[in-house]
DNA sequence: ATCAATGCAAATAATTTGCAAAAAG
DNA sequence: CTTTTTGCAAATTATTTGCATTGAT
């Protein structure tokens, strides 16, 4: 059932293509098939490693044109959280207004939704006169481990310094 | 009175330099007085005309050398905004948990703040096993102008093109 | 055929860095 | 004096782009 909501993405992709009278090449098929097969974060070199296991002839170039149609679509959200390339995200379909929140030292990142969240974004921006178009929260904190070792997986536990 | 808030960030940058046994010099104290001049959103490029009006032989590797410093501080907080640079905030000091709401189109840049917003951040942080070391949310969306025109000032009202 | 899409390699642009000279403590 | 900091110019690196060619329709 996960793969039907990522067929209709597919689907949906292929038809926002045809919308626009873009071509469906081979290559376009291999990484749009890439997108729908994962649920987890990307960057866009990840991205052609998959779409590449695909069809070999993807360049990085393609790849790079067609992250923004993705987006532009509506199939896959840009993030950024800081390092100096962007991730890709391509659970906003199913969960249009989840948040994430990641350990600052391992770098684990758990998504989360909070519909009381969504409601107070709409009312304050109504407020200061605006309309909601899309919003991203991002807590940066500490996971358990961290919490209570001191350390995760990028740290050596400080315990064990001497 | 912001003065005196802005004064004491300056001595406290000034304090946390002289604690990690870094100069004072001539060129950082004309970059740290120009953002602690400010109020506003800022970039790098920004940060270096201003210093430069203070102190000509500022250079653009000394801005980029300091900037990290303000921020590892804590007077001074990164924020991206999806553009090809980064901006930084100097408002973080005296609200610590405030957010941004920006116009699609005009680029307008809003801040607010929410104890509600932060409390149930808190809240499912905790439940998710993450302590909160800070958040970022920015809200996209529609300004007045927007909304009722059509468009705002980057682009002609719809209504005016034919 | 027609025109969009591709791969390649070169370009772009913000940020970073090596190094010899200058300045802080 | 010693060590940090500086400016400069060159390097880095993700992303973008020009162009001749290929491929979809």
């Amino acid at each position: 059932m996960m793969g039907d909501l990522k067929n209709r993405a597919r689907e949906s992709f292929l038809n926002f293509l045809a919308d626009k009278k873009l071509r469906i090449t081979s290559q376009r098929q291999a990484i749009v098939d890439s997108v729908f097969s994962t649920e987890e974060h990307f960057t866009a070199e990840q991205l052609l490693d998959w779409a590449r296991v695909r069809d070999k002839s993807v360049s990085r170039a393609t790849v790079y044109r067609t992250l923004p149609l993705l987006v532009e679509s509506g199939m896959v959200r840009e993030m950024d959280f800081g390092k100096d390339y962007k991730f890709y995200d391509p659970n906003y379909l199913d969960h249009p207004n989840h948040h994430h929140i990641i350990c600052q030292d391992c770098e684990k990142i758990v998504e989360f939704e909070s519909e009381k969240i969504t409601k107070i974004e709409a009312e304050i921006s109504h407020k200061l006169g605006f309309s909601v178009a899309s919003q991203r929260l991002q807590i940066t904190g500490n996971c358990e481990e961290l919490k209570k070792m001191g350390g995760c997986k990028n740290h050596p536990c400080p315990s064990n310094e001497h």
